[in-house]
RNA sequence: GCCCUAGUGGCGGAAUGGUAGACGCGGCAGACUCAAAAUCUGUUGUUCGCAAGAACGUGCUGGUUCGAGUCCGGCCUGGGGCACCA
């Protein structure tokens, strides 16, 4: 007797083992014809995966396999990000090596993201954590370095003086260290860079050139680079031959500067502090609020009057206060910028706090000159200058030109381009993560590891019990001699960023086993670009800004040709799930929660109330989490993918919700039973196509072939969730048909053609189920390589038409007609409809618009 | 604070400036069943109406247009990023 219910955990199980045995999705090491590169980002292995991955790796499997189908050589790794902060964590909380914590989580997450079906080539699997890995990117520093592409210089980190240890911007909570609770201070080290400004122009100008980049990742990275034209200009100091030199982009405000301000870490700051207790507390002070943007740009806008002052560069006799103010950014333009209170918000408000003076300058079109004054808000718009000589009744672009033109002639300034792009800092104080390959010597400086010694490894022999970085404490591994005069020397004891293994994986996947290189020049040129990268938009910045320039900086020092690694880009949206809290406030799982007799929602154990909460990204601090593992097993990865594509688009944040994965659930059923027991006997495979077709018959293969034409468009353009919707209407008309039309003309025929394309569409998005559909039908070979189906043109076309009637913009009436009709027939038809007759009453309409194929609005 | 982004039925969403709500979820009614589950059928934006139908309706507000969810201006709310989480 044949089984009436799929037996999802065997089939799956099983199609698994056979795409495995016969190696469906191994790439060779080139392409043979058309190449496709699908790449996923990377996961960090935390041991399990979460609903974000099963979204990210489903989006990019459906995309992988439906250019395998479309005959295209594609190539889709799959990696570990290995190197981080969660396993020195771990170390340190749990007591496990970070190395044995690590290989253990990758384990586990193959075998979870093996169990979803996904079409990667294993073989190329890499570990960045590695030596066989990380050895290249030493190597690739070290002909940056060669190249002139690094440099070393001092910068400002986070340090909890209790831990002895630097703190990542994640750990800073309210400007404490987030397990020691100590208050946190800015500390100067001196650490190694990457020169990314360097590429600044190419950087941006690249972007134009990236047209399948959502647009919005594209403007992200244009205003974090950040180009500016402005002003260089130095303001003389009153008693003093010094000077403070400013950046700004509005020199046509410059009649209106009331003080200079300079950051707390400006040499002219730091000088003065020595001498003045006031100012160097507001330093401390300073110092407390952390290294990141968004702390200091929050922090409550602060200055203390230095007393020195500057001479105004047109007002003769007019001098300025210069303030240490905790909003200007040393590491942006000069470190130091002019305020003018009237036409800048933040420089109004601090005038305001400091009683200074605040004086217009751009008087607003239609305001008086005599009577205009700057209250509350400061008059950032257009406008034309006045209460400024030489400028007065100069439009803003013309007095920024004309200001220039005249510091320039006084030689007190030029022009410039500013950018806001920082050099990357790659150094880190931590022990997970790859060595920097450079040998401190007291006598020869900071020198490179020779290539011949290369990988610099990372000692696994290390231990947690005090804080700080285990490779400063480690007895043997630093010391060394220097490789330049043979003395004693020490290693450098900081690692890299992770964000460095990132820059390049994509490269290394070309040709993952290379010993020598860390990617084969004609692999990486003949699979680079990557066509189509997917992952969350989080990475917008700066993950895909350090991998563009990395991308460049090695083609510079020749390892590749291309200078973009990603020529397209899909950024999905996250994952949520609604929240729930006890009644005593603690967060519960989504399985603590049950629904009562009379639908209140209660803790499964207690009985107590729980209230729910809005829905968030899933997160394991606030426990909304559904585990991928526990959804695989009870329902199949198929019904779990087919969930992610369906509800909303990938773009979106998607919410997770239990009656979704039982509809999934529910359709994989429906497709398996409506193939395995057809109430049609169908005809065999490759019986040939009968000669005529019933009406009904006929309209199901044109809605066939139009579902076929509309999905491949669909999933061109990233639209899983209409072309799920797609294949659903089309199933529901084969579900109607075979209950229905028994003995019309073909068809059987027409429900097996159905039935077989309704497998292709499926095979990208829930593989196991094409292929357990596509054996049912009779098929030896697998539908992972069968070719993508072909829509027949001649059954696209509708001959007729429906067009919507409108009367002053509303829906009246509509009415069918033959395709292409002339609008004056169009015309006539629609005017004669009762509905409309009696909108009009007799009176002739004042305008008809007439769209031919698709409405008729009549003005009346 | 700065940059980016989204907002449409009870819910997720669909809609080249041209019939708002495809498809799914949920609800309601029914079939099958001793019963339940599963499955299947019908119905379902809101309000008024016996009905035909009408009015209203895409966060709020103003505009452009024969016609606006879509374009433009202002506002509100939610989300992402802000350089040491990845």
């Amino acid at each position: 007797m044949a089984d009436d219910r799929y037996n999802v955990g065997e089939a799956e199980a099983r199609w698994q083992r056979v795409w495995e045995q016969k190696q469906v999705f191994k790439a060779g090491r080139l392409p043979n014809g058309p190449k496709y590169y699908v790449l996923e980002m990377f996961p960090y292995p935390s041991g399990k995966i979460h609903m974000g991955h099963v979204r990210n790796y489903t989006l990019g499997d459906v995309v992988a396999r439906h250019r395998r189908a479309k005959g295209y050589d594609v190539l889709h790794p799959m990696g570990w990000d290995a190197f981080g902060l969660p396993a020195e964590n771990a170390a340190i909380e749990r007591g496990v090596h970070p190395a044995k914590w690590t290989r253990e989580n990758i384990a586990a997450m193959r075998e979870q993201l093996k169990s979803m079906g996904l079409s990667y080539d294993w073989s190329r699997e890499i570990a960045t954590c590695e030596p066989d890995y990380y050895r290249h990117e030493q190597k690739m520093f070290l002909d940056f370095l060669k190249a002139g592409l690094v440099y070393r210089k001092e910068s400002w980190v986070n340090w909890d003086p209790e831990e002895n240890t630097v703190l990542a911007n994640e750990q800073v909570i309210d400007g404490r260290g987030w397990r020691s609770g100590a208050l946190v201070e800015k500390r100067l080290l001196s650490q190694w860079f990457l020169k990314i400004t360097q590429f600044s122009e190419d950087l941006l100008s690249g972007l134009s050139g990236l047209d399948r980049w959502p647009e919005r990742v594209r403007v992200m990275q244009e205003n974090w680079i950040g180009r500016s034209e402005g002003l260089r200009l130095k303001w003389a100091l009153t008693n003093s031959e010094d000077h403070i030199e400013v950046f700004t982009t509005r020199p046509d405000t410059l009649f209106g500067a009331s003080f200079v301000a300079i950051s707390a870490h400006h040499p002219i700051a730091s000088r003065l502090a020595a001498t003045n207790a006031r100012l160097a507390d507001f330093i401390a002070e300073c110092d407390r609020i952390g290294t990141s943007e968004a702390a200091m740009e929050t922090a409550e806008k602060l200055g203390v009057d230095t007393g020195l002052t500057v001479r105004h560069p047109f007002i003769e006799g007019r001098v300025i206060p210069v303030y240490v103010a905790n909003f200007v950014l040393m590491e942006y333009g000069t470190g130091a910028v002019f305020g003018c209170p009237a036409h800048d918000q933040r420089d109004l408000d601090f005038a305001r706090k400091y009683g200074l003076e605040v004086r217009p300058v751009v008087l607003p079109s239609g305001a008086a000159p005599a009577t205009f004054a700057i209250e509350a808000e400061a008059h950032t718009e257009d406008g034309v200058l006045f209460n400024s000589d030489f400028l007065n009744g100069l439009t803003v672009p013309e007095a920024k030109a004309a200001a220039i033109a005249k510091i320039e002639a006084q030689g007190l300034g030029t022009k410039t381009v500013n950018w806001r792009l920082r050099d990357w800092g790659v150094s880190r104080q931590r022990y997970w993560g790859c060595p920097i390959p450079i040998i401190h010597c007291p006598t020869c400086g900071a020198i490179p590891v020779p290539a011949e010694h290369l990988p610099v490894k990372l000692p696994e022999d290390v231990s947690f019990d005090r804080p700080g970085n285990p490779l400063v404490h480690h007895p043997t591994w630093k010391h060394v001699n220097c490789p330049q005069c043979g003395g004693k020397a020490e290693r450098e004891t900081d690692t890299f960023d992770t964000f460095f293994e990132s820059s390049w994986y994509f490269a290394r996947f070309c040709s993952p086993h290379s010993e020598d290189i860390g990617f084969e020049r004609d692999a990486a040129d003949a699979w680079l670009p990557v066509d189509q990268y997917i992952g969350g938009i989080e990475h917008a910045v700066l993950h895909l800004l350090y991998s563009r320039f990395f991308t460049r900086a090695l083609k510079h020092c020749g390892y590749l040709t291309v200078a973009e690694p990603f020529a397209g880009l899909l950024t999905q949206g996250m994952v949520c799930h609604e929240t729930f809290k006890s009644d005593t406030g603690g967060w519960l799982y989504p399985e603590e929660v049950t629904k009562s007799d009379d639908g209140a929602l209660v803790h499964v154990e207690t009985g107590t109330k729980v209230v729910r909460g809005r829905s968030e990204k899933m997160s394991k601090s606030k426990r909304n989490v559904v585990d991928p593992a526990h959804i695989i097993a009870t329902y199949g990865a198929d019904t779990a993918r087919l969930f992610m594509l369906s509800d909303s688009p990938p773009e979106r944040d998607l919410e997770w919700t239990e009656s979704g994965i039982d509809g999934a659930w529910r359709y994989v059923n429906r497709l398996w039973r409506l193939s395995a027991l057809p109430a049609l006997p169908l005809p065999p495979k490759d019986a040939p196509m009968p000669d005529s077709f019933s009406g009904r018959a006929q309209s199901i293969r044109s809605l066939i072939h139009r579902t076929i034409a509309g999905v491949d468009d669909d999933l061109d353009k990233f639209q899983f969730n209409k072309a799920v919707a797609r294949i659903r209407e089309m199933t529901n008309a084969l579900s109607d048909f075979n209950g229905s039309d028994k003995d019309g003309d073909g068809a059987a025929w027409v429900l097996r053609e159905g039935l077989e394309t309704a497998a292709r569409l499926v095979g990208p998005m829930m593989p196991h189920l094409a292929e357990e559909v596509w054996s049912i039908l009779g098929h030896e070979t697998l539908l992972a390589q069968t070719a993508w189906p072909k829509a027949d043109p001649s059954l696209l076309v509708d001959d007729t038409v429906t067009i919507a009637i409108q009367v002053n913009g509303k829906l009246r009436a509509t009415i069918q007609v033959p395709k292409d009709s002339p609008s004056e027939t169009v015309e006539s038809v629609a005017l004669q409809q009762p509905q409309i007759v009696s909108i009009l009453a007799g009176k002739p309409p004042r305008k008809v618009v007439v769209v031919p194929n698709r409405i008729v609005n009549v003005v009346a």
